[in-house]
DNA sequence: CATCTAACGTA
DNA sequence: CGTACGTTAGATGG
């Protein structure tokens, strides 16, 4: 081991033959991005590379590519490497990306005009032996071989990506009969026909070394041409224009001008955060997760970690602790404890200062003393704290009879609102990233339960608290890095996280605590009917088809509709042919195979069967139904939600709208009350195209898919048909997503000219909105990223990528973003402006669900007209626009009732 | 056993 | 070849 720190250790790269390799190595299918840029290429490069520092541990790093498929070599013989075939569709592109995954490693690339990678290879190879340095040469050419020696190792890539084989002259000898130095005359012998280059035919590797062998290297060989019996002397004879040629060509040049030398390519190690990006853009999940184990632990900037005088408290010390440690300076504080569906349970507390005290204690083993000094710290605003993902812990203190107040950061949020297309948020990333530092101590679970602390070990307790002290500490110095991070955009995302993300965990808090109420008598009773419905579409579907088999299996229904029952084929998908409602439809349609209507039928039951019975195993004890609001998930600054989902409740069919029913009033309220943004999309684009006749058609009060429709139809709004508001009611909608012309005309069963006429006459009326989706994109282009109404960003790198398909998706989302990250900013607003308003007005009426552009609450008995009113004043007052802000409300004793 | 894919529910 | 999500069942792979 000590002779390979001192021992300078270079690893080179051919970065064609690899990434070559790895293409045919994995299916293209397997591997590509939601965007459908392929990258099978990519991984098993960087996986083979990761691989390779890994196992080589290497000091220097070059990766040298070929610049283009001329070369000195074709310019001599113009065949050379022209069996090839083109380069197939699916691996251009990937060598871009593979750059790009070297730049973030910070992994330099040397490329020649005019040679081959294997040539820059051989130089580096020559220098770097010269300068006594040992040298791995990985490509999935065998010309390399004739490099090796006893400094120069040739890593070759053999099954696939995951193994290469080493080989050193010795291995060389064995496999091929000759030495490296004779490795050449060998290949020029037998030809290498990946390069097209023929050789002696009927001559193989061990001929040829039985020749160089005999008459000391293939001079020798062509010298005594004449001597050599058999087919194969013969063979020679007549094919030594070849074998001459091929030894030309074979040659590696060893002696290029390159841009840099062997002791120029040290490697420092790699940017994280670029890392981070491109795999992210990548969805490298696994790779990513390979590279951070084994690179972290070299890491040569990550510091080991957080100077901390930790103590545990005990009973009676915790007062006095907070009252030295925790007053006006802000403190991180870490929680563990198990969370979720609307409560939790705190197991540890830990508190960290900025000078280095830091305290663990468990809120269970606190005297009366300790438990009121701990109560007025948390709900003291003037004592700042700063917490990892305030939500879960704001529920378990609560359901422990605590109330928080004084986050003045969450760096969850921080982290989400500087760069909010992350997978996750975890502390120890954020740690790694912007602190450089390592939090040895991995979390606890986020939020299924069970602490991984082991009790009964001291030591193994000791650690765990010393880890959730870490924590505090690293929150509290990622909040300094945020906040300066979130500060670079003149207060807008600063004011975002203070005055709506922050308080708006709170209000959400409150409603995943309240959760709705649900009639799981009814909800069973759902459940028995569906599961009637699903059985018979089930034995209907084997009736028709002669047999059993699994509806569910996409698999099987391939192989049973378009091979056994020969349907027309559909769109293809990875697995083959698509069997997706839509497809099903238009078969049948075509076909009017009854197999399919039964199938589709079973479709349709099976899915509300499992929202219905996932529903059903979610209803907490107090009969309600705690779904939890996840607020750093969704790229354009929408809430999600989670376990249960109650934000793709069924409502479009009547059979899907019986679920809605389950929701109703719990005991002591009265009615439930939804309250909905009318076209809040439309609305917020034409404020932000300022496109005077969409803003009149709103203003016009009446009907607006209606009033635009007559606008495009130049008909009067009476004389407007049901297809013709259907069509730009398509149009309306389509906008906001980019929606393309083969889009709608695909929506709407209409021509493709069609469509183009009827976005042409639709911009005809509307200019200012084609000019405002234009300019998005552009601006987008420009600053990198797009921002809604109250600032909150949206990154778009792939804008600018060299890839079409990436470019036109990161389009569409720059046109999305702004208008559904405003609607999100908007009814934010509203949550807290009604929820200030509740609280003001002392009504007993609260907010229960956000469903995007609907709030949904419980209304107190008496309360029903002043809650209406509340709310349409606050939801219609959130923010100012160019157009008025329509709320329409309903009531009813359940969810279905009050929808409208 | 964990992770991925196809399908489908919502705005 | 229209955005943003979450869940399910089945398939796949370590």
């Amino acid at each position: 081991m000590s002779d390979d720190v001192m021992t300078p250790r270079l690893l080179l790269l051919d970065g064609h033959s690899l990434a070559y390799r790895a293409y045919h190595a994995l299916p293209v299918d397997n591997f590509s991005t939601v965007t459908g840029q392929a990258t099978n290429a990519v991984f098993g490069f960087t996986s083979m590379l990761i691989n390779m520092l890994r196992d080589e541990k290497p000091t220097h790093i070059v990766v040298s590519f070929d610049l283009s498929r001329k070369s000195f070599r074709t310019e001599k013989y113009a065949e050379y490497k022209a069996g090839r075939s083109e380069t197939p569709a699916p691996f251009q592109g990937q060598v871009s990306l593979i750059k790009e995954v070297l730049e973030a490693l910070r992994i330099p690339v040397v490329e020649k005009e005019n040679y081959e990678a294997d040539d820059v290879i051989a130089t580096l190879a020559t220098q770097a032996r010269a300068a006594g340095m040992e040298v791995l040469i990985s490509s999935g050419d065998r010309d390399a071989f004739q490099l090796a020696d006893e400094h120069v190792t040739i890593l070759y890539p053999v099954r696939g990506v995951s193994e290469v084989w080493r080989m050193t002259p010795e291995a060389i000898e064995a496999k091929y009969f000759v030495p490296p130095s004779r490795y050449r005359d060998k290949a020029a012998l037998v030809g290498e026909s990946s390069d097209n280059l023929i050789g002696v035919p009927g001559v193989g590797d061990k001929t040829a070394a039985k020749w160089i062998n005999e008459y000391g290297g293939l001079d020798g060989v062509i010298a005594n041409a004449d001597k050599i019996k058999g087919k194969a002397g013969e063979s020679l004879r007549a094919h030594l224009a070849e074998v001459m040629r091929n030894y030309d060509l074979n040659r590696l040049i060893c002696d290029l001008e390159l841009s840099k030398r062997p002791e120029d390519v040290r490697w420092h190690g790699w940017d994280r955060e670029a890392v981070h990006q491109v795999f992210d853009a990548l969805e490298f999940r696994v790779l990513r997760e390979r590279l951070y184990s084994y690179l972290e632990a070299v890491e040569p900037e990550a510091e080991s970690g957080f100077d901390l005088e930790g103590r545990v408290l005990g009973a009676g010390q915790v007062a006095a602790w907070l009252t030295e440690h925790a007053a006006a300076a802000p403190v991180g504080v870490a929680v563990t404890g198990s969370f979720g569906r609307g409560t939790g349970q705190v197991t540890g507390i830990a508190v960290a200062t900025g000078s280095g005290p830091a305290a663990w204690f468990d809120p269970a083993a606190l005297d009366e003393g300790d438990e009121g000094a701990v109560a007025a710290w948390l709900a003291d605003p003037a004592r700042p704290k700063v917490i990892h993902d305030a939500k879960p812990a704001l529920l378990a203190f609560r359901a422990h009879g605590w109330q928080l107040e004084g986050v003045t950061v969450d760096t969850a949020m921080a982290a989400y609102l500087a760069k909010p297309d992350q997978r996750a948020y975890d502390l120890n990333d954020l740690a790694l990233r912007y602190l450089k530092r390592e939090l040895k101590v991995d979390a606890p679970p986020a939020d299924n339960g069970q602490l991984a602390l082991s009790f009964g070990d001291e030591e193994q307790d000791a650690a765990a608290e010393e880890g959730v002290m870490l924590r505090a500490r690293a929150t509290l110095d990622l909040a300094d890095v945020l906040t300066a991070e979130l500060s670079r955009d003149g207060g807008e995302s600063q004011r975002l996280l203070a005055e709506v993300e922050q308080p708006l965990s709170v209000v959400l808090a409150e409603m995943e605590s309240k959760g709705i109420a649900a009639d799981t008598d009814y909800l069973s009773e759902l459940e028995t009917r569906f599961a009637a419905e699903v059985k018979a579409a089930q034995q209907a579907a084997y009736e028709v088809h002669g047999r059993e088999f699994n509806l569910g299996s996409p698999k099987q229904l391939q192989e049973i509709l378009f091979v056994e029952r020969n349907l027309p084929k559909t769109k293809k998908i990875k697995s083959g042919y698509t069997t997706d409602a839509d497809a099903l439809q238009d078969l049948f349609a075509k076909t009017e195979d009854p197999l399919l209507a039964h199938l589709l039928r079973y479709r349709d039951m099976a899915k509300l069967k499992s929202t219905v019975d996932g529903l059903l195993k979610s209803v907490s004890d107090d009969a309600r139904i705690h779904t939890t609001f996840n607020q750093t998930v969704a790229a354009t600054g929408r809430l999600s939600s989670t376990d249960p989902n109650l934000q793709n409740i069924p409502i479009r069919t009547e059979e899907g709208r019986r679920i809605r029913r389950a929701f109703i009033v719990g005991d002591g309220f009265e009615q439930l009350m939804t309250a909905d943004y009318s076209q809040i999309e439309m609305r917020i684009m034409a404020h932000l195209s300022e496109d005077a006749a969409l803003i009149a058609a709103f203003n016009s009060g009446a009907d607006f898919h209606a009033a635009t429709a007559s606008s495009v139809f130049h008909v009067e709004l009476g004389d407007v048909t049901p297809d013709q508001r259907r069509k730009i009611k398509a149009m309306n909608y389509g906008l906001a997503y980019g929606l393309s012309s083969f889009g709608l005309s695909n929506q709407l069963t209409i021509s493709n000219d069609e469509a183009k006429a009827l976005m042409e006459e639709y911009f005809e009326r509307f200019g200012g909105v084609r000019e405002y989706l234009q300019s998005v994109v552009v601006q987008a282009g420009k600053d990198g990223y797009t921002a809604t109404i109250l600032g909150r960003r949206r990154y778009l790198p792939d804008l600018s990528s060299d890839n079409r398909q990436r470019r036109e998706m990161a389009q569409r989302m720059a046109l999305n973003a702004p208008i559904q990250g405003s609607a999100a900013d908007i009814i934010k607003i509203a949550m807290l402006n009604v929820d200030r308003a509740l609280r003001e007005s002392e009504l007993a009426s609260r907010m229960l669900l956000q469903v995007h552009d609907e709030l949904v609450f419980e209304v107190a008995p008496g309360e029903r007209d002043a809650l209406e009113e509340l709310v349409r004043r606050e939801m219609g007052g959130a923010m100012a626009l160019a157009v008025p802000l329509e709320v329409s409300v309903g009531t009813g004793r359940d969810w279905n009732g009050a929808d409208h």
